[in-house]
This record gives structure tokens, C-alpha cells and sequence, in this order.
DNA sequence: TTGTGTTTTATTGCCTCC
DNA sequence: GGAGGCAATAAAACACAA
């Protein structure tokens, strides 16, 4: 790199002791460089306009002299540099020599000129572009959530439902199982009337929690549809599962990507009947009938993980 | 006019490649 | 080791509101 040297006499220093002061290359692109470091010592600034000394900095800074005799100011290029340089660069963003060399020669700037403007032109665009880039990713990520957040609302409407079937089938099942059983004036049993010596709702959730890692993991097939949540939070993090009996939450073109837990009716079904064994209940009375078995395994305790303590963290909507 | 923020031109130091 | 690229930075030029 060309570098000429200003030299003047410090200020307060003493006879035979200058200042050099770095500046930039000669012709249109030299000028007076205030950042630049102070150098002690006498040198000569290789092809760069040898300056003469001052007896003052003061007078460095005098406007005649500094019109007359120093390098120019820093100066902009003008509009139709900038415009053919503009160009040059939509072609090539990089420089060859002989480009450059061609480039300063129409423009009338030294080579070291253009090649710090092509220099200073592709940090702009870099800039440009990681703002393009991060607009980009923005957009697809508000639209990836609003996606997120409409199914979400499909899962609870989804819930709702699964939850409003279920109840309307114990009903129906408990007036078929007993056929004695007293009905109030609602159509329902009455309250003296044992209804089911299943547990509720919540128990029987708190009660698969329990169930070991083998009987959730049973291979049969068919019956309660069990999504991990790890695949569905590759779907968006959108927990849903709905057995056989009701119609896939992930349309097959669009969640190919997605991949369901296997169904594990005959695991719901082992569920069932050791708690129906235990509790001598009815038998062939599900409480999770087929269709409305609905079970999760939790992201934070992937079935798999819990392999070690026999737990699971599987749990219902409520 | 002046203060302040932004853009443009240029330098410096470091790194990579040949 | 020299050439060239890049990141960081300085500083002039410019824009603009108060």
C-alpha cells in the first residue's frame, strides 16, 4: 500500500523533532488522515508527495494552504463514477487487475480507488443481504406460528370433541349394562345407583401414568392412537392424537414429515383390563372405549427416556 | 445554525492462497 | 513472502430535525 507522509514540527517539541503523520495514497484519493498514528522519527514516505515543513500546525490548517498545498479532502465520487461503478459491480463483484486497471482508467481514479470501492461495496451488499435473509426467516417463522396457532384451536375444538363422545357413550353404556338402573327424571341414573366401578376420568389419566414402560410400548396394534410429542414438535410442536375412529388431525400430503407413534390399542387395552382384573369390574367395560382412547407421551419424558425408572409421562387432555 | 445520525471513502491489521 | 480479501474502524460528507 502507497502511503505518503505529512511531516511538521510537533507541537511544543523540540528542535529536529517532527511528527509524521500517515496518509493515504497520492492523487485523488490522498488526503490528510487525522486518525492515523503519529510516527517519531525521520522518514520518507515512498512515492507519496513529500510535504514541506511547517513551522506551525496551525498553519496546516489554514484554509489558502490547505487548498494550495495539501492533499484533497476526502471527496465523493460523483453520480456517474458511482453509477458506472455500479454497474462494473452488478457484473462482477470481484475485481481482476486488468478490470481495475480498465475501471480506474474511465473513471479517472487511482486503481487503489476502485478497488476499495468494490471493497467497501461488498460489505453494503453482505449487509443487505443478511437483512434480506432475516426478513425472510421472520416471514417464515410468523407464518410457520399462525399455522401453529390455528391448529392448536383445531386440537382443542378436536378435544372437545373426543371428550363429548366419550361421556355420551359411558352413558349409553352404563343404561345398557343396567338395565334396572333407576333414571331420574334428567335420563340419568340416579344417584344411589352404582354406576361404574371404573375410576373417573382423572384417575384412570393419573393411572396410566403409572403403567410401565413394556405395556406402553407393546407392539399390538390398533385402539388408542399415541403420538410423541418429539415427532410432533417436529410438526410445529402441536400435541394431538386421535385414535382410528376419528379422522387423522395431520392431513397425509401435508405431515408426511411426521411421523405418528404407533397406535397402541392393545396397550390401553392390558391398561384396561389389569385395572379391571384388579377391581373385578364388569368385564368387556372400557372405560376408554376404541373410540376415544386418546393418550400422549410427553416431550420432556420421551418414552424412551423413561426406560430407567419404568415411569412415563403420558397424560390426557382435560 | 447546530447537533446528531447516516453514508461514503479510506486505512489498518489479520488471514488465506498461491 | 506478496497479493488480495475481509472485518473493524476512523473520519469526511451529507441529511435533517429542532
Amino acid at each position: 500500500m502507497e502511503s505518503g507522509r505529512l511531516i511538521f514540527n510537533a507541537p511544543g517539541s523540540g528542535a529536529g523533532q517532527m511528527l509524521f503523520l500517515d496518509c493515504g495514497a497520492g492523487g485523488a484519493g490522498a488526503m490528510f488522515h487525522r486518525g492515523a498514528r503519529p510516527v517519531l522519527g525521520m522518514e520518507e514516505g515512498g512515492r507519496g508527495v513529500k510535504r514541506p515543513f511547517f513551522t506551525s500546525p496551525d498553519e496546516l490548517f489554514e484554509e489558502e494552504y490547505y487548498d494550495e498545498q495539501l492533499p484533497e479532502k476526502k471527496r465523493r465520487l460523483t453520480p456517474e463514477q458511482v453509477h458506472l461503478l455500479e454497474r462494473s459491480f452488478e457484473e462482477e463483484n470481484k475485481l481482476e487487475p486488468e478490470r481495475k486497471t480498465e475501471l480506474a482508467q474511465k473513471l479517472g481514479l487511482q486503481p487503489r480507488q476502485v478497488a476499495v470501492w468494490f471493497q467497501n461495496r461488498r460489505a453494503r451488499w453482505k449487509t443487505k443481504q443478511l437483512e434480506r435473509d432475516f426478513d425472510s426467516l421472520k416471514a417464515s417463522f410468523d407464518a410457520l406460528r399462525a399455522d401453529h396457532d390455528a391448529l392448536l384451536q383445531d386440537n382443542h375444538r378436536l378435544h372437545s370433541q373426543v371428550v363429548s363422545l366419550t361421556e355420551k357413550l359411558q352413558e349409553k353404556e352404563t343404561a345398557e349394562r343396567i338395565p334396572g338402573a333407576a333414571i331420574d327424571a334428567s335420563g340419568m341414573p340416579s344417584a344411589d345407583v352404582k354406576v361404574a366401578e371404573e375410576p373417573a376420568p382423572e384417575e384412570a389419566a393419573f393411572e396410566v401414568q403409572q403403567v410401565k414402560a413394556e405395556d406402553r410400548l407393546s407392539t399390538g396394534s390398533g385402539g388408542s392412537a399415541v403420538v410423541d410429542a418429539d415427532a410432533l414438535l417436529g410438526c410445529g410442536g402441536r400435541l394431538a392424537a386421535v385414535d382410528s375412529s376419528v379422522e387423522s388431525y395431520f392431513p397425509g400430503d401435508e405431515y408426511h414429515d411426521c411421523v405418528m407413534g404407533p397406535t397402541d390399542h392393545a396397550a390401553a387395552r392390558s391398561i384396561q383390563s389389569e385395572e379391571d382384573d384388579g377391581a373385578g369390574s364388569d368385564e368387556g367395560c372400557s372405560y376408554y372405549p376404541d373410540g376415544a382412547s386418546v393418550l400422549f407421551a410427553g416431550h420432556s419424558h420421551h418414552a424412551d427416556d423413561d426406560e430407567d425408572d419404568g415411569q412415563i409421562s403420558w397424560w390426557m387432555w382435560n
